[in-house]
DNA sequence: AAGGCGTGGGC
DNA sequence: TGCCCAAGCCT
């Protein structure tokens, strides 16, 4: 490095007071900080999601439930379909549970071991809301974060045991003042500038201090541990229609989509192997391709206006399928089978 | 502690 | 096209 570690904090944030993004959830660099409400709300839905993908769900969720409050007094269901498209559905079932806890105790836990207890609340976002919404100098680290510092140190260590080392540069560079706001500086860096494929290290503020950009190669970091082959499973999805309505059962538990709306399947989500339809009469509406994140689904749809409905469900209107909150996989598999 | 858990966009 | 990636958490 060609600076001391104690210049990095103020020379990144002298560079975010310029080049903060502007985003929904987040005040200007040094106004107040938003209600912790808004900010965990966001946490929550911006784990492995874009800020793009993001940005719309939260300004539904907002306007229709203004408040942990209102959060917590919410219907389930209705709270599973606001989520329906954005996945990981687990987030939503534990948003809602731990919207109920902060209301029961009174309001949100404002250090980083209180919010751990919440469910859906790990190290990053406990860091993150603490820092953000409360002001606490809190050690964030994120997926952008690893990265700028894995280059900014040049860890040579793969992902992820290197979290660890990465963990503890970042507490060594992270300010006891605006530590909320070096968090997102961090983040924005990572996510603008010291980016996964060629940074753009002529607009980086730590440049100077940079070991990767030393190296020559800054890209290279982080160094990533190889991942596995992702396999393809089937499976068949059924279609029963009447009069204008198709039947949608409730996935139980808190596996595959759990808790969400569904057309009724074959079980492939339990299997491997995927088989069997049941008896009846039925037309192969084709196959839906859907990758998940350790497998890829070819899903078999399957049509009847005669079949028995299977399992615990409801008569659900065609005219109004979009406000059912079906996940996108069984979105694509009911645009399917409406196009046979 | 390594794998389960969604989806959409960029290249 | 196929692969990588995006403000991770839970078990």
């Amino acid at each position: 490095m060609s600076a001391s570690d104690d210049d990095i904090p103020a020379r990144l944030l002298a560079w975010y007071d310029r080049h903060a993004r502007t985003l929904p959830w987040r005040s200007p660099p040094g106004a107040a900080a938003p209600e912790p409400y808004r900010v965990w709300l966001s946490e929550v839905m911006l784990q492995q999601t874009t800020t793009a993908a993001v940005a719309p769900y939260y300004a539904k969720f907002l306007a229709r439930w203004p408040t942990v409050e209102a959060l917590a007094a919410a219907d389930d269901g209705d709270v599973m379909a606001a989520w329906a498209g954005l996945g990981y559905y687990s987030r939503a079932r534990n948003l809602l549970a731990a919207a109920r806890m902060v209301v029961e105790r009174g309001g949100f836990p404002d250090t980083e071991e209180g919010l751990r207890q919440l469910p859906g609340v790990g190290a990053y976002i406990a860091a993150a809301v603490a820092a953000i919404a409360f002001g606490r100098r809190a050690v964030v680290v994120d997926a952008n974060v690893e990265r700028v510092v894995s280059r900014l140190f040049a860890i040579a260590e793969p992902l992820p045991a290197s979290r660890k080392a990465i963990y503890e540069r970042t507490g060594a560079i992270t300010p006891a003042s605006r530590a909320g706001d070096f968090a997102q500086a961090m983040m924005d860096l990572g996510a603008t500038v010291c980016t996964p494929r060629e940074p753009r290290c002529l607009l980086c503020p730590l440049s100077a201090d940079c070991a990767a950009r030393a190296e020559g190669e800054p890209g290279r970091y982080p160094v990533k541990a190889a991942k596995r082959a992702k396999p393809t499973r089937r499976g068949a999805a059924l279609w029963i229609e009447r009069e204008r309505a198709v039947w949608l059962v409730r996935r139980e538990g808190t596996g595959m989509l759990g808790g969400m709306r569904a057309l009724p399947d074959d079980g492939w989500s339990a299997r491997s192997d995927g088989s069997g339809v049941p008896d009846g009469e039925w037309e192969d509406a084709g196959v839906v391709r859907h990758g998940f994140t350790h497998f890829d689904l070819e899903l078999a749809v399957h049509v009847s206006r005669t079949a028995t409905p299977v399992g615990d469900g409801e008569w659900w209107p065609l005219d109004k399928l979009e406000e059912a909150g079906l996940p996108t996989l069984f979105a694509k598999a009911a645009a399917r089978a409406g196009a046979r």
